[in-house]
DNA sequence: CTTAGATCCTGTAGTTACTACAGGATCAAG
DNA sequence: CTTGATCCTGTAGTAACTACAGGATCTAAG
């Protein structure tokens, strides 16, 4: 089980590495986020650790809720040394407020119904305030 | 402009009336959440006001973040008149429970976010905090 | 009555971020 | 040499729409 004499990992290893679905990977490296990796003799993908390293930046970009566009262009300024915090800040102090954004939508949502659920009587009658907000 | 003599109105019309793109409205109508409509001699969809409230039902149940499966069992139960409010507050509070859940994922990544975005500098430098805690 | 412009029709493809096959090929170990 | 694990490619499916293309139809004005 040596993964290979060039030294690198595989598809399993690597998944297990990042904490990403093999198929995921396969899909970033389709649509250009992940540069091809190496392949060996019989054709198969030969991750390196700057692929793991770019792959850890894409999982822990997407768990902080950049779209993958987001981290294209996250990457794009990484790989180019242009790193200002300047920019970057710009980036993230966008995506905050996106995030809060969505966050007073669900609290407005879960508010509305939280207050017709209070109405509900419980019991097993025809009329539901629910319902009838909904329909009205 | 008489909508037509069977009373009712088209594509325009109720997409105004309700709110939702007419594209839309054949969407919900394709997936069998509104009930195919009457059509006028030329073959043009006729929506009822029966349609109009459907819409709207659907439209506010969107709006609360409802999922179309969701809402197909909410219309389902108005349909069979089987309106209990202990069934509806029960769907009404789990999706309650998933919004709660969203919001925490939310709040999660925002702090972590402006904390990071806190520590920038905001200066020109190479070094960002942000990008140092995504690549490790 | 004709024609222009608005509105509608159908079917299909694109969007986001994956996930799940099918049907083979390759690999390491026994 | 065979078995079982892992990998390959390409395609299709998911949610909830949106956006055409290329026609048909309808209404109002001339």
């Amino acid at each position: 089980m040596l993964e290979n004499k060039k030294k690198g990992i595989m598809r399993g290893a690597i998944a297990k590495q990042t904490g990403l679905n093999a198929e995921t990977i396969r899909y970033y490296e389709k649509i250009g986020l992940l540069k091809e990796p190496g392949r060996s003799e019989g054709g198969r993908r030969i991750y390196s650790p700057e692929d793991a390293q770019t792959l850890n930046f894409i999982r822990r970009s997407r768990e902080l809720g950049f779209s993958l566009e987001d981290i294209r262009g996250l990457l794009a300024l990484v790989d180019k040394q242009e790193i200002s915090c300047e920019r970057i800040q710009l980036i993230a102090d966008d995506h905050i407020l996106s995030i809060q954004q969505k966050i007073n939508d669900l609290q407005r949502m879960k508010l509305t119904l939280s207050e017709l659920s209070d109405r509900c009587s419980g019991e097993d009658v025809p009329d539901c305030p629910i319902i009838e907000v909904l329909q009205r």
